[in-house]
Parts: structure tokens; sequence; C-alpha cells
DNA sequence: GTAATTCCTCACCTTAAGTTGAGGTCAAGC
DNA sequence: GCTTGACCTCAACTTAAGGTGAGGAATTAC
């Protein structure tokens, strides 16, 4: 089950909805750092468990692991986080989804004012060259979230 | 440059800002149909660049090319779309989008009564299991738009 | 003390939406 | 009439976020 006060790899996952394989990845990308038992396998403590929630919120939200990664790294690492170490965070979170909102509400009344009135006669369309169109992305056209204010380096 | 009043892949490329590239993929995933010339060279129609500068606006706001395929698949293949065809498919996009906004709100408005004061504590937690949250989606916890209200099958 | 679980690592597979490059043709300018 | 630039196909590579399975070790249960 369990090694003295902390939790299996799969406690963890049961608890949490995530899959075995999920924490694992996310364990290589720094998300988590569980400690090792003597035999090597992985020891959550209970706190991993609130890390690894807010990751599924986050991802549903649309934040990539990278940003997640980022945000999370103003948590304190050994020491169970407080009620303002989560507060901190949310704020930052909660201006993110702020601004997606902000994005995809001026996209659609420009789709109103553009595909609506059946125009979609580029150079004219306010849609072609939006502000919010990022263009140096290098692979081209991506995801939607691909284009809406990134993390910008910082939490 | 072009052949009898047909477009060159390059040129729909300038004029769209679309990669050659995702052009031919595009095409072979059936978002456009360009006739060949003798040589085999894709000649496109002056329409098709509408086409494609709607799939750019729809990527944006997160549409998957399947996604836009439906929508794209009421158009008149041979005909160059009314404002009227065009009109059809711009009142399914508001649709998806209006949908996709709603649900973004009701993320951050959880978000406010949950994270916000830090309980972040599983069960009791309104964003844990959320009416929206898609749990059978196979892989695990993907993009954002992958869980937000897909196209049912139809345009 | 052994059997059944659970866990470990590592390598390869998956999807979406393209990009890149090789090797070869088409078309256009001079 | 040839050279240059645009185009063709096809296969392999890319990123994100994991999933899957092999082969083997650690724990737990009886």
């Amino acid at each position: 089950m369990a090694v003295q006060k902390g939790l299996a790899i799969g406690d963890v996952a049961a608890r949490t909805g995530l899959s075995v394989s999920a924490i694992r990845f996310y364990e290589g990308r720094g998300l988590v750092h569980p400690e090792r038992s003597s035999g090597g396998q992985r020891v959550f403590l209970r706190s991993d468990i609130r890390r690894l929630s807010f990751i599924l919120i986050a991802q549903q939200i649309g934040l990539t692991i990278e940003e997640i990664a980022s945000l999370l790294s103003s948590l304190p690492e050994r020491r169970t986080p407080t009620k303002a170490d989560w507060g901190r965070i949310s704020k930052a979170f909660r201006t993110m989804l702020d601004e997606r909102i902000a994005l995809m509400e001026r996209t659609r009344d420009k789709l109103d004012g553009c595909i609506g009135c059946g125009c979609l006669s580029l150079k004219k369309c306010a849609l072609y060259n939006p502000e919010d169109r990022a263009r140096s992305l290098g692979t081209g056209p991506r995801f939607l979230l691909e284009n809406i204010s990134r993390v910008s380096g910082d939490a």
C-alpha cells in the first residue's frame, strides 16, 4: 500500500484519477518530485495529490505541461504548501483564464462582423490579420491555445 | 504563375499566408479539391482562397481539421459558394464558439470558489468532477479543446 | 516461503497538424 | 533550348502528452 506515511504511485493514481503512466510522465517533466523507497519505488506525499489535481485542472483550462511546471515551481518543494502558496498560484491562473476568455470573445465579435456578413474576402476582413494572430510560431497553424497569450516566460 | 484563370499553389500560399506544404496537407484531408494541369500541377479556383482562409480562422478558434472538414462539406464543391452558403457555416461556427466561451467561463467561476479559497482538497472541490470533464477520451488528459463540446458528428 | 500484486525502467506506439528533404518533373524567361 | 525556379510525390521527422508492453524486481498476503 504505502510506505510509512507515504503513498505508492497506484494510490495516488486512484485518488487523483490520473493514470500511473501519466504520473510517471509528470515526474519526468518535473511537476512532482516523489522520493524513493529503499527498493526504488516512488513514495508520494499527501500534498502531491494536490499538486497533481492542480495539474489536471490547469490542463482542462488549456495550459501546457511547461506552463504548469512554471506555475508550480513557485510552490515549496519539500514542505506542504500553505493556503497562501496556493492562493498566489491561483491568482496567476485566474489571470491566464481571463485572458483566454477575452481573446475568444474578441474573436467571436469579429466573427459577427466578418464571416457573419459573408464577406470573408481577405484584406478587408478583420479576422485575417488580428493582433492576436501569432505569425511566428514556426510550424504554421496549430491549436488555438498555442496562439493565446503564452505564459511569457515567468509564472 | 497561373494556368488559365486558375492559381498555382504558390500563389494561393502567398495570398492566404499558409505554407505550400500545409495546403497540400489540407488537400490530402479533403478540405480543398484543386484540379490538376496537364502536367499534374495543382490548379486552384479563386474561391479556394476563401475556403483556405476559413480554415485558418477556424483553427484559431480551436477546431480540428476534421471538424473544419465537416463544416466545409456543406459548401458546394464545384461552384463558388454564395453568401448564403457561408452564412450557414458561420452560424454553426458561432455556436461552437459560444459553447467554448461558456465552458471557460464556468471553469473560471468554479475556480473562484475553489482554488481561490485554497481548498483544492478533492471530492469537496467542484473542479474535480465537473460535468465538463471528459473521462472517456482514452488517452488521458489532452488539450482543453478536446474536452469541449466536440462537433457532435454533424455540421 | 511462496504466489500474486504492484512497481520499476526502457523502448516503441499514438494523434494532430504539419515540416523537411530526397529525387525528379514542369513551366517560364531569355 | 536550356537553365532556373516552382512544383510533384513519398517517406521520415517534429511536438505534446501520454499509452503499451517486455522483462524484471519489490511488496504484500496468506
